[in-house]
DNA sequence: GGGTGCACTGGGAGCGCTCCCACTGGAAGC
DNA sequence: GCTTCCAGTGGGAGCGCTCCCAGTGCACCC
């Protein structure tokens, strides 16, 4: 009958018991503190063993003010954005740096009213010792939100508003240029540019990049025109790209869904690549392996970046005072360029 | 001066002194339960704004036993298989039907060692609300200390040694075996596999689906051999096949990403598909979109998946007790096959 | 031989919330 | 007029842990 019992966990106090001890000690010995002669901390370990006592985090969290856990906020208006492989990459980083400081990670996909909502209180209530910020767009609210919270704060990629003290980016600007300078140096003179969205940073600094290499080559950029990141829009800006210029020779594209894109309307219109057309994407995902011809893109270190912020961030819940970071990007040749 | 104090959060005390009421009817009046004037009520919720009080969550968890928060848990060897698109698709359902029933997500990358041994100390210590559990390979020691925990676990996918209680998959056997039929229809009758992990149910199961429909059609089905569910393992069971049975006239693969390695083989090889060797893939990523051609495949409703996975688990969180549940499966018709 | 120091110890006061329970007073029932 | 009931109320005991602090000895020193 007894044992019928719903089993609670055993506490601290249980194990302090059995041990012979006072709570106190069990405690230091459990977290390896000092002051707990040798016999004690055996004694204590004894017990432990023999309850299968586990501390319970929640309490250990309200005692010591520290929840534990790291949260990773993606925000954007739709949720599908996250199924793009680049936050996966990014929770793999995060996740094993977070691992390293026995912190547990929160993922908070901010699409809805609701869900920001959530984040907000997150944010208010300390429900985290931290947090990562991501894919912030113009008026993303949650950046003010973030900066007021008594909490820890790192960005992903810079907003385009503010640049805010702690942040891991990536050399966007740098990148784009390396790409277009290939394109250039391929001989090619009609170089295009197929944006991303240009209320990201993301997006105007690889836009930015572009344009200062066809400058500095003397060639004449086009004009900055809005996309999605997306393969549909890559390949609806193609097709405008190729009704209104159609002796491009060369195409940055500011990401590998949208080059992605491109290809398949310079497939569909019988241009060849990179015969007719050379062609540059960014970012290196899996698709740029895939596509045909393999895609000549820009490679970013998508997972130190998450492992970077996540490292970051613990400084920061150590009471340090980290400097902002900017990951190097580089090109990758294949075949399309 | 006394501005400069390191601004504390309001506590509930706090908010109960100012609305002039006791602290048990200002928790009352958060929580909207009964028994509460509505004058009071009001102040409460006056003190509340006032003072921006938010409520601790760390607090109220040690008070309700109740953290708020459910884990989603990815075992595996290699931290890279969560790159996959797949297990992002997975999260923005999971994180949709949470954000519901207003649960917080706690996702677990459990490669390492360490990862597994926090796992399982997060299970073994309550610390979170209930568990999903995914890509569990035959011998995965987290099974069963999942299984152990007193905590609602729910599985995604079954695991191939024991059929869990509560679990949601998907219909893999229907979905390969109406892939192979669909060939069969085509007119092909020299139809091999390309099979994935095959210590994992989904590998097995799609495995078996292809040789039901090859015997139902009087063919002879090619033997099970393990592959990876990468691109490069595609691309070399391809090779194999070719070298084999060089007369091959259609092709099952186990997932989208081996699909895609066996059209860049047989492109090499200089076979046409679908004309010379008809494809079929699995899974319906957007790879399969972007292949060339384009993969005629298997969708599985990865979304849906993690979507009821969450609300299965919401269900045994709130005390019910919910059946099991497989998800159809639908065939995609492209230019693969 | 009486300090002075220090490793060790356990009591107790929180951390901020929920929830049980005993108590009030006014409305309803006989 | 008297119970009976129940919405409304606040006191207080937890939830399981950390950590401050006052109190023990015992070695060591002049």
């Amino acid at each position: 009958m007894a044992e019928d019992a719903p089993r609670r966990q055993p506490t601290l106090d249980e194990v302090a018991e059995r041990a012979g001890v006072s709570r106190s000690v069990a405690s230091r010995a459990l977290n390896n503190a000092p002051h707990v002669s040798r016999a004690k901390r055996e004694a204590v370990e004894r017990a432990v063993r023999q309850l299968g006592y586990v501390p319970n985090p929640t309490a250990r969290a309200l005692a010591t003010r520290q929840t534990g856990a790291a949260a990773l906020v993606v925000s954007g208006e739709d949720p599908s954005i996250f199924a793009d492989p680049f936050f996966a990459q990014v929770i793999v980083g995060a996740s094993a740096a977070l691992e390293e400081a026995d912190l547990h990670l929160m993922l908070c996909l901010a699409a809805s009213d609701r869900g920001r909502k959530r984040v907000a209180e997150l944010l208010r209530s300390r429900g985290a010792d931290g947090v990562m910020l991501m894919a912030l767009r113009e008026d993303d609210p949650l950046a003010r939100t973030a900066e007021e919270a008594q909490m820890p704060v790192v960005f992903g990629g810079r907003p385009v508003a503010s640049t805010p003290r702690w942040y891991v980016d990536v050399d966007n600007v740098g990148g784009a240029r390396a790409a277009t300078e290939h394109l250039v140096s391929l001989g090619r003179t009609r170089v295009a540019a197929i944006c991303g969205r240009l209320d990201t940073e993301a997006g105007r600094a690889r836009y930015r990049g572009y344009r200062d290499a066809m400058l500095a080559a003397g060639l004449e950029p086009v004009p900055p025109r809005g996309g999605d990141f997306t393969e549909a829009g890559g390949a609806a800006a193609m097709a405008v790209l190729l009704a209104e210029q159609p002796d491009v020779d060369g195409v940055f594209a500011a990401n590998d869904n949208m080059a992605a894109g491109a290809l398949r309307t310079l497939r569909e219109a019988g241009r060849r690549v990179p015969a007719d057309v050379a062609v540059v994407g960014f970012d290196d995902l899996t698709v740029a392996r895939i596509a045909d011809p393999p895609l000549t893109t820009v490679r970013q270190p998508i997972e130190a970046l998450g492992r970077e912020m996540a490292r970051m961030l613990v400084a920061l819940v150590n009471g340090q005072d980290p400097s902002p970071l900017i990951l190097p990007t580089r090109l990758v040749v294949r075949s399309s360029a």
